[in-house]
RNA sequence: GCGAGCGUAGCUCAGUUGGUUAGAGCGCCUGACUGUGACUCAGGAGGUCGGGGGUUCAAGACCCCUCGCCCGCCCCA
């Protein structure tokens, strides 16, 4: 068609798609209050410096799917990503290092350059939590247990799961890698082409192949948890002993590991069948080095984000909205006064319609497709002895009641 | 970025081996019902068949390109 289109991978959030989408965000807002979680919002943009470093610059969101474009002043600006590097960025940018614990929810667009998908856009929207400036286990509890609360408000925890894992600190990481690369190295003329490649940028990832022959050579690779430092595994245990005792359900899930540089420890992934090959509802993990990777002082922390397009999927009917009272004149003279009474009622807190032309059969019409709750009719009749005709849209009755008090009375509907 | 499938009214879809003015249901508009919705009945509007090119006497159907959606891979929320 030679209409004008929606860029592609963006989509229009039309009223319907629009509740939804507001329904999952309002629901993640307001758990993450009841944990003590504030919101805040970060720019849109920033130096693509931010993302770069904190991300990694062989991580794949980094290398090909940035919106990254030079400003007017010649700097090198990228429309974020994710969430987590602009608020450690804001963290240190605003010498929050004194308010630490810092915690904090966040909501709004991302921006990566990706295939298109069921679940996957260019521009896509995600809830984020973020706690920093806490190196313990109880941090990571806290903030898996807001994700599976929100699950649970949402009602859709019974079609996700947890699966978690911890990718150690830095040198049990190290230790780590260097023994897989050792053994992966060894069988490459049995590693996929994709293997190959993450033998050189992240071979981590190897372990989360979906190839089969990549598969059978993972059954035999070295295991993490071999090459965990007491204090890493200790920490983990700690974590899930934290997780079980608010009884929140997971599954540990050793091949389990992230694309981004900045995770270490814990790393977990909420996910579902529900959704094809996009699993992934909310995933996160800790991060101690990324606040130093910025330029701050050394701070430990640990987050998630969420995909609101992937919960607004699951979720069933959200709730229903606001249903308005029309307002219906019958004939001319009527019109004024129930201009009048409409701006009224609006003021004392009533949502009102009231439709610009037709005559009664078409507002009433409208009223129903609208799912007013009630119409308010005024014509001559009740002009002349100031009442208007109240009439129940869902109960098919109908009575006079005095313009005075007609407020109350449409307070009192259910 | 790689591979597969699909694009026909606002929506969900029919459209026989290429053959005259492209159909249905729902929705929308109008009327029956000029002071009363949901039901019913009768009319009506709305498509350059995603776009461009090609083959043919003839293309919505076939071929090429392109855009978009979608499935898997990749990646991730």
């Amino acid at each position: 068609m030679s209409l004008p289109q929606p860029v592609r991978g963006t989509h229009d959030l039309l009223p319907e798609d629009f509740a939804r989408h507001a329904h999952v965000q309002a629901t993640a807002r307001e758990m993450a209050a009841r944990f003590g979680y504030a919101e805040m919002a970060t720019p849109i943009f920033e130096f693509t410096e931010v993302f770069a470093r904190t991300m990694g610059e062989s991580s794949d969101v980094v290398s090909k799917e940035m919106y990254s474009f030079e400003s007017r002043s010649g700097e090198s600006m990228t429309l974020r990503p994710e969430y987590t590097a602009g608020i450690c960025r804001a963290f240190i940018s605003n010498g929050l290092q004194q308010n630490v614990p810092f915690k904090v929810f966040a909501a709004g667009p991302m921006f990566r350059y990706e295939r298109p998908q069921k679940g996957r856009q260019r521009q896509f929207h995600q809830i984020d939590v973020e706690c920093i400036g806490a190196a313990e286990a109880k941090a990571d509890i806290e903030v898996i247990a807001i994700g599976a609360s929100i699950l649970g408000a949402l009602g859709v925890m019974q079609d996700c799961s947890l699966e978690i894992n911890t990718l150690g600190d830095q040198e049990s990481r190290q230790a780590y890698r260097t023994a897989l690369v050792e053994y992966f190295s060894a069988h490459k003329s049995s590693l996929s082409k994709d293997s190959l490649e993450r033998l050189e940028r992240n071979p981590l990832r190897i372990l989360d192949s979906k190839d089969k022959d990549d598969r059978v050579l993972v059954e035999k690779a070295p295991l993490f948890n071999d090459y965990l430092n007491s204090y890493s595994s200790d920490f983990f245990a700690e974590v899930l002993e934290g997780l079980s005792l608010l009884g929140i359900d997971y599954s540990l899930n050793r091949r389990l590991v992230r694309g981004l540089d900045y995770y270490t420890h814990t790393a977990f992934e909420f996910v579902t069948t529900a959704l094809g090959a996009q699993g992934a509802v909310i995933a996160g993990g800790r991060y101690d080095g990324l606040i130093e990777t910025l330029g701050g002082k050394p701070t430990p922390g640990i987050g998630w984000a969420g995909g609101i397009e992937r919960l607004a999927m699951l979720i069933g009917d959200v709730p229903a909205s606001i249903r308005p009272i029309a307002i219906i004149p019958v004939g001319d003279a009527a019109e004024s006064v129930a201009a009048k009474l409409a701006h009224r009622l609006r003021q004392d807190g009533h949502s009102i319609e009231m439709a610009f032309k037709g005559n009664v059969g078409k507002r009433m019409k409208r009223a129903n497709k609208l799912n007013a709750r009630a119409a308010v009719l005024i014509g001559e009749d009740e002009l002349a002895r100031n009442v208007c005709t109240l009439r129940d849209l869902d109960q098919g009755e109908q009575s006079e009641v005095a313009l005075s008090d007609i407020s109350a009375a449409l307070g009192a509907l259910s």
